[in-house]
RNA sequence: GCGCUGGUAGCUCAGAUGGAUAGAGUACCUGGCUACGAACCAGGGGGUCGGGGGUUCGAUUCCUCCCCAGCGCGCCA
């Protein structure tokens, strides 16, 4: 149920009977509370294409709108305003049906897809050379939300965590393993550290010229199919590939193993990736490259930005590999929609794969494929964030220090709680509160990294949401079960205002699944949350009458049955208490 | 040089197809715990929406020109 889109298409359909085809409704919720519960926007618009006055086309609009008795079931009134707004005042007992309706439903009330679709979603995709650091949550949490809230739809989702496993770095590291192994060094013991451990190999390459020429062959080795190569090279995929499940584990993402596909996987399909672009008449060879050279992306003194899929050494690039990786999700995955969690950066080089990839065939011109980009993140000088040592900060520091301020904001709230229980309770809330803070921006710009902001636990931010939640568990600890027979009556403005928004969920929904924003849903449960806070001050439950007892009780209920589905489609858990 | 993204309150950020008095959080100031949990609530101050033009009944939103910031533009990914 999806009240806006509902009222949109019955009052897009009025305007077009009263001759204003084409012309949408525009339906919002209203700005501002004495403008009822939506308006309508469109009325002027149209106007203006008819050459109408806008508010006579309104009052024919509204005429239109009262014969409906579709809509009349929850339209109190319609009043126009302004210029030529249409403030729409819904029924109360209509908002209490719908409650009690969605309180009864499976999933919130919230219609699957009538289009379900084959999502292909590539997320994370972390470097396995190193460590996990700040920089990969953007990507590993939000495209995590945005595959919930498509599954929870309807949809296909195919997740993809597209890891890199195969670069020239990755000679370095196996030589420098080769080392270690030859000195009988604990090699598990190093490699539990990968920044220190690539760090290390780093140094090797730079200062010592027979180590790079045989990190350089050892690429070769490997991508030629080398047995011991390979062993050594899975050893250390392996390890790596633990390290991101744990982290995976700890921010409760939905990513498995199964879900990785490597660039590695790509690597037989390269050679055919040129010959089927050769087939198609895309390619030329320029300066010993072979190049794809498009129209599309001509600068204005007519030179072309040049595509490379192969260098003049033979070698392969990372532009081969992602039109492998499109072909395969196209033929193998069946994908009808491809979202891509990744870098800003690396904006043009994904509208080149895109329409390279539809030019050569590799698949249908109707697939939609979205670059869901985000920024990169900066420190609080604005430029790019950077530790005093140099490198990044590693995620799980970030994770643990999250935990580590959560447990001792629980501990001087509960003291009383035994250890086991706070250290729960403090994983809970830290962890939510990092995802929180990233998932309720919609920057595609750059951020500011900010440890502060990142664990604050007021205000706008998961613990928030967490706490309405635990309120509401501690009043039904108290109040015990709901009489379902009763009725729920909106009296108070306060009762009124939070049921409304209850039934505005598929709408929060409806957006992350077709714009890939969640902060459109962490907004949408703040202000739940504001409401139901509100309503907790003025409307008391446990000291009202029965029958008002019932009916806030029930409005509580949806309250946090929604808090629970909301968080969870965003990935953050609920507790009990807290 | 060309291109992409952005510039909104002291700070961190929301503002979906142009709409009525531009919103939160935080910080600052006033109040509210003999409690349905103060990780909260009620209220206050604080903004030439980077600047100039333009389109429109109406522009933070669209067009254009400047300024500033970050990034991207042939053999790294």
């Amino acid at each position: 149920m999806n009240i806006r889109t509902q009222l949109d298409t019955i009052i897009t359909q009025a305007l077009a009977n009263v001759g204003a085809n084409e012309a949408p409704a525009v339906v919002k919720t209203s700005a501002r509370p004495e403008f009822g519960d939506y308006q309508a926007n469109g009325i002027m618009g149209a106007a203006k294409k008819l050459k109408m006055n806008p508010r006579e086309l309104a009052t024919k609009v509204v005429a239109e709108l009262e014969n409906n008795s579709e809509i009349s079931l929850l339209v109190e009134k319609y009043e126009i305003a302004g210029p030529g707004f249409i403030n729409i005042h819904l029924k109360n007992n209509w908002l209490a049906d719908q409650v009690e309706q969605t309180l009864n439903s499976d999933n919130l009330a919230v219609k699957k897809s009538s289009t379900p679709e084959t999502v292909v979603i590539d997320y994370s995709a972390p470097n396995l050379a190193k460590e996990m650091h700040v920089g990969h949550l953007r990507s590993t949490i939000i495209g995590d939300a945005i595959s919930r809230v498509l599954e929870f739809l309807g949809h296909k989702v195919i997740r993809q965590n597209h890891v890199g496993d195969w670069g020239t770095q990755f000679g370095m590291l196996l030589t420098y393993m080769g080392e270690l192994k030859k000195e009988n060094a604990e090699l598990e013991m190093q490699l539990s550290d990968l920044e220190k451990f690539y760090q290390a190999a780093k140094i090797r390459f730079d200062e010592d010229e027979a180590f790079a020429t045989q990190a350089r062959e050892n690429v070769v080795k490997l991508q030629a199919g080398d047995a011991e190569f390979l062993k050594l090279w899975q050893q250390f995929i392996d390890t790596s590939l633990n390290h991101c499940d744990e982290i995976y584990q700890i921010l409760n993402v939905k990513l498995k193993r199964e879900d990785v596909a490597p660039e590695s996987q790509y690597n037989d399909d390269l050679a055919s990736v040129i010959t089927d672009l050769d087939k198609a008449g895309l390619l030329s060879e320029d300066q010993g490259a072979q190049c794809v050279f498009l129209d599309e992306f001509k600068g204005k003194d007519d030179s072309i930005i040049p595509m490379i899929v192969q260098k003049s050494d033979g070698g392969y690039l990372y532009a081969t590999t992602d039109l492998a990786a499109l072909r395969y999700r196209h033929n193998q995955l069946g994908m009808t929609r491809g979202l891509y969690l990744v870098d800003a950066r690396q904006s043009l080089h994904l509208k080149q794969v895109y329409v390279v990839g539809k030019k050569a065939g590799f698949l249908p011109e109707t697939t939609s494929l979205e670059h869901m980009a985000f920024g990169t993140m900066m420190g609080k000088d604005g430029t790019p964030f950077k530790t005093r040592t140099g490198g990044t900060v590693k995620l799980i520091d970030l994770l643990n220090e999250a935990k580590l301020r959560a447990f001792d904001l629980v501990t001087s709230k509960n003291p009383d709680l035994d250890e086991a229980s706070r250290r729960e309770i403090a994983n809970t809330v830290g962890i939510g509160a990092v995802k929180y803070a990233d998932l309720s921006k919609n920057r595609t710009s750059d951020y500011i990294f900010n440890w502060d902001t990142m664990l604050s636990f007021e205000g706008n931010t998961a613990p928030y949401l967490q706490y309405a939640y635990a309120r509401i568990q501690s009043i039904f600890r108290k109040a015990g079960e709901i009489n379902s027979g009763a009725e729920i009556v909106l009296q108070e403005p306060a009762e009124r205002l939070l049921a409304t928004k209850l039934l505005q969920f598929s709408e929060a929904v409806d957006v992350v699944a077709k714009d890939g924003t969640p902060n459109f849903l962490c907004n949408y449960l703040f202000e739940l949350s504001g409401n139901f806070m509100s309503f907790y001050e003025a409307c008391p439950i446990m000291k009202a009458d029965e029958a008002t007892k019932q009916s806030r009780l029930k409005l509580a209920q949806l309250t946090a049955n929604t808090l629970k589905t909301g968080l969870d489609l965003l990935g953050i858990d609920v507790m009990e208490r807290m």
